[in-house]
DNA sequence: TGTCAAGCACTAGTATACAAGTACGCTGTA
DNA sequence: TACAGCGTACTTGTATACTAGTGCTTGACA
């Protein structure tokens, strides 16, 4: 498990829950493996109880199982959940994206521009992980103007299931395309066309493809 | 707080949980007043932990608010909480039914109507009670044989906030409306008609509006 | 050698003890 | 009487101790 330096106001259990996340996320706690509440706490420098609350939140989106008495693991990669993971976040970010297109005043347009304007300027400097940030917090920020943090919230405690199997399969996807995608879908919100705001959205999360046989070929251990 | 027997098999946290919920909806907890990990604690006869590790869960949702240090309360209402619920669940709903025309099988539509018989039946032998369960399942349903069960739980969750003020509302929607909008849904499935199904499922979720003045008015002192 | 049972080592669930921070009231003083 | 400051009684956050249940291992016996 890798460990980075936990924040000044980060409680035990936060920092737990970003940690396991992190190293789910990024494989570092492979699919399947069991997970030790005691393990855990030692390795974090906590007590069970904080790591304890992690794990289960964890399990409510099931990307943590635990058995009672018997043990918790990381869950084995089950599509079905990249799926409907991939479902939720498309049907509810062309919903909101329309409906920003009906409520958003100038001050929103405004916001999202600067946003996408970082975007580019990130792009020229190369800095993928600032590109990352700036790509969440677009969507993020389209649901936030219209008032909707808390369905982000939700929908967001289950994409861990797609961004797992999106650092498998290595994607870098902040590209040139990818940006000119939010570019035109500022536009159409910014002239009011839902129409077409959601079809943008629904081409932009397109892009997000990803090839499930060659990843269930080259890591059959880690599916279900 | 009015407390119901806890089930063999379940755990103190899942009946912490059920009990705070149960109570929160009907408003035995009322919005706005303090809750005590203590007191709680001995009215249920648990320890602190379980209490606390259900009470962390609803605050996911915003229905409980933790004050570090200082204590925990119910969440007023929040009206916007209570929007974020219903948008949700109208643009999940309608997606679902629309995937459901694409994908249901005989099967599917045969439990479909099953639930939808025993609507009737429960209508003509009165329990509202079991009337209300059907209706909760049969919208479980649909995201059941769509494969969205998890889409599902993360929805319900935040669903509680709609059902506080659809409790305060005394709505006891369940009449022949509502079972014949199920009956339509399940023929425009069956037809594999999924414009029709998402345009009936839309209308009939629109069944339940709520006033919100009145509501605001008589209970003035539980919003926000 | 095979089989079965007892026990041990582990788990998560729960209870309790302790730490750290907040709010409020009381007391002493000006 | 007004106000400052300390102390107390609360809160949640965390650590630890205890309970109960699982499964594997080991050893005795047929």
């Amino acid at each position: 498990m890798r460990l980075t330096e936990r924040y000044s106001k980060e409680t035990g259990r936060e920092y737990a829950l970003r940690m396991l996340k992190d190293n789910i996320i990024h494989l570092d706690l492979v699919p399947g493996s069991m997970l030790s509440e005691n393990e855990l706490s030692s390795e974090m420098n906590l007590s069970r109880t904080p790591v304890r609350e992690a794990l289960i939140e964890l399990s409510k989106v099931k990307i943590v199982e635990i058995y009672p008495q018997k043990g918790s693991a990381v869950a084995l990669i089950d599509y079905k959940l990249v799926e409907e993971a991939i479902f939720m976040r498309n049907v509810l970010e062309c919903a909101v994206v329309e409906l920003a297109c009906k409520t958003a005043g100038e001050e929103a347009v405004m916001q999202l521009n600067e946003n996408v304007k970082l975007q580019e300027f990130y792009l020229e400097n190369r800095s993928p992980e600032r590109l990352l940030k700036l790509d969440d917090e677009f969507h993020r920020l389209l649901f936030h103007i219209t008032g909707k943090d808390q369905v982000y919230q939700l929908m967001d405690s289950i994409t861990i299931h797609f961004d797992r199997i999106r650092s498998m399969s290595l994607i870098a996807v902040k590209d040139l395309k990818t940006i000119s995608d939010h570019h035109a879908i500022v536009d159409a919100i910014a002239a009011k066309d839902g129409v077409k705001a959601k079809e943008l959205m629904e081409k932009h999360l397109s892009r997000y493809k990803i090839d499930e046989e060659a990843l269930r070929k080259e890591y059959s251990e880690y599916f279900l």
